[in-house]
DNA sequence: CGTTAGCACTCTCACCCATCGAGTGCTAAC
DNA sequence: GTTAGCACTCGATGGGTGAGAGTGCTAACG
């Protein structure tokens, strides 16, 4: 089990290269270990088994393959998998139908971020049969766009903040007895606060808020939902992941690597940790690249079974997300990717329509 | 196995009682079938194995108890299951100190429903170490409370709709090139909105949108909205759960009954069945009672290995959730009711404040 | 008549062992 | 450098066996 990634020791020659891209999707597909003649058999490489196992023991010295046991077939290792998706792996792009049905599918959809990324996690799920991951494109520090208020009670409000990135906030604001607070009064507040709030982040919108009096009742309301307001920002801009939605985790639990299922439930309470995802999200949201993280790669230990497939999308500065791909180590790396590409990109575009 | 539920044939007497009592407490604890010498040592019975065996034999005949194969203990049926819960089963209140302790959670949360049936769900998973289910409180039909417009582009506005029944809408509406929209006119319309249609139900606001004219830009616009707004709602109102929250699915996975993964996955499956979690929520919604359903009880063949302990919360008639939890058939029911009834109890608190 | 001791019987589980076969690694010939 | 041949390894499979748990029955007991 080699933890670390090594660098592939010098570029192999191409017809190691064409066995260890054999043996790998040989391995993809069937999850057994593989051996020389299954190889010959089924792919034309015009040599020999004998030559093939030479070969396969030169790939397992340089740590891209392994043996479960002496006498049984090669399984890829974490670097023969990486060395794959580095030098050999195709990336298969999304066949144009099933590309045509996901934008229509998107289309159906409510015309809103919010729906996207969940929509996104699912197609993603379908198209690759492993799960599918998706966070909300989360700005760096978000913008108020619109406050609305709502008397539920003479001494509580239900205020709805609008950020311009999209996202939604509500909350129940008690204020004190001595303002009677009726809807007129609310609207009154709610205005005030559009005027001066809109299109301010939570360190702006603090300072204005500073410059209202308290003696007038509209004000004082107005101040108190306001500090409200700010402390919704600035949590939200702290967070490093605001949410993370993952769809079709059963698709992974049929793979027979996962069969007995603890394992699989290590996987599960991993992704529960905040902490971790929001390091991965920070890790990919930087590049505008698709990034793929191969078992061992994957800091928390009990991740080392699983490969991920990421990529960022969204305005970069602005709001940025991510989408992808959690599967075993065993996957499909090519058509991940791709679909992964597609997807990405798809939402790029839907982000940047809405900001148009 | 009995897939009906026969009603228990006569009354057991007492001490049949307590030994099926045992035997589900004990199966309940160790997951292993239950023998008779096993029942002697553990409980105070007073009675000799054999004496045991005898009465295990009735419980048997009875339909209460099965035996896996001819040297195995006693295991429940579904129907054993049954009658402990109707005529046995001690519900155990929640210990005060962890009432307390969710009381104080619930109290951190933010004030509103939305937060609250997840983290319902989320405690009684906690709790009962099962998973935990939760529905919002729906509405039969909903009110419009609070319409809010922001200009998005010149042909895009984004509507955001508050029921008065807590929940919050959000869509893009795209409106026609003749009118410039800029904020200001989606102010007025929202005002107007806001002035017509408030406390309004789709049926109603309907009715009021038809008598908006067609020259007025502002009335045009929000005629346009307004349609929308009456589709959002009655969508709303006809969809019969809203919305499903799970927590803790994998607490259940953990479970020994559960440990070749195929069951649970399928379990999984039927819970994504919209139509079968909607008629289970109606089933419950209509008493104010905490319903049980023991393995087979349950209509979909996937759900014949688990139980689900469900209790309503929310307004008779205005707005009524669920939450409830989900386990193994093999769980201990009496703790369970317990503690769901505590939850929903708390819930229905939480909402009935909201409203008052 | 209900209760109990005793006992034969049944069935699973764990273990052992032999066999089988897939696949390797090595050697020697091409 | 490639290939045929072959001994070797090691997991998987399956039958056989003994131990143990638990039952169900019977006969004796109070």
């Amino acid at each position: 089990m080699a933890r670390r990634v090594r660098p592939p020791l010098g570029p192999l020659d191409l017809r190691s290269q064409a066995i260890l891209r054999a043996v790998i999707e040989e391995y993809v597909t069937t999850a057994q270990p593989v051996g020389s003649q299954a190889l010959v058999d089924r792919y034309g490489l015009g040599v020999s088994s004998a030559t093939v196992r030479n070969i396969l023991a030169e790939l397992e010295v340089a740590g891209l393959l392994s043996h479960p046991h002496t006498s049984a077939g090669r399984v890829p290792t974490d670097s023969g998998y990486r060395y794959y998706v580095e030098s050999i792996a195709e990336t298969l792009p999304l066949p144009a139908v099933e590309q045509l049905m996901i934008r229509h599918q998107f289309g159906q959809v409510e015309f809103a971020s919010e729906h996207w990324f969940r929509l996104a996690a699912t197609t993603l799920a379908g198209l690759t049969r492993s799960a599918g991951i998706a966070t909300p494109a989360k700005p760096s520090s978000a913008h108020i766009r619109r406050v609305d208020l709502v008397a539920v009670n003479e001494r509580m409000a239900s205020l709805i903040l609008v950020l311009r990135e999209g996202a939604i906030k509500q909350a129940t604001v008690p204020l004190d007895e001595a303002d009677a607070i009726d809807q007129a009064t609310l609207n009154k507040v709610a205005t005030l606060l559009n005027e001066r709030l809109t299109e301010l982040t939570a360190g702006h919108a603090a300072q204005v808020l500073a410059g209202l009096g308290e003696n007038d009742p509209i004000e004082r309301v107005a101040r108190r939902v306001g500090e409200r307001i700010v402390r919704i920002v600035s949590d939200y801009d702290a967070a490093a992941v605001e949410e993370v939605f993952s769809d079709g985790l059963l698709n992974v639990m049929a793979a027979p690597e996962f069969a007995q299922s603890d394992k699989l439930r290590q996987v599960f309470t991993a992704l529960e940790n905040r902490a971790y995802l929001g390091e991965l999200v920070e890790s990919v949201s930087g590049s505008g690249r698709i990034h793929v993280f191969i078992g061992a790669e994957n800091h928390p230990l009990e991740m080392h079974d699983v490969s991920l497939v990421l990529a960022p999308y969204g305005r970069p500065g602005s709001a940025i997300g991510v989408v992808g791909v959690l599967g075993p180590t065993r996957m499909s790396y090519g058509q991940a990717i791709g679909t992964v590409r597609f997807v990405s990109g798809l939402m790029n575009e839907l982000v940047e329509h809405l900001y148009a």
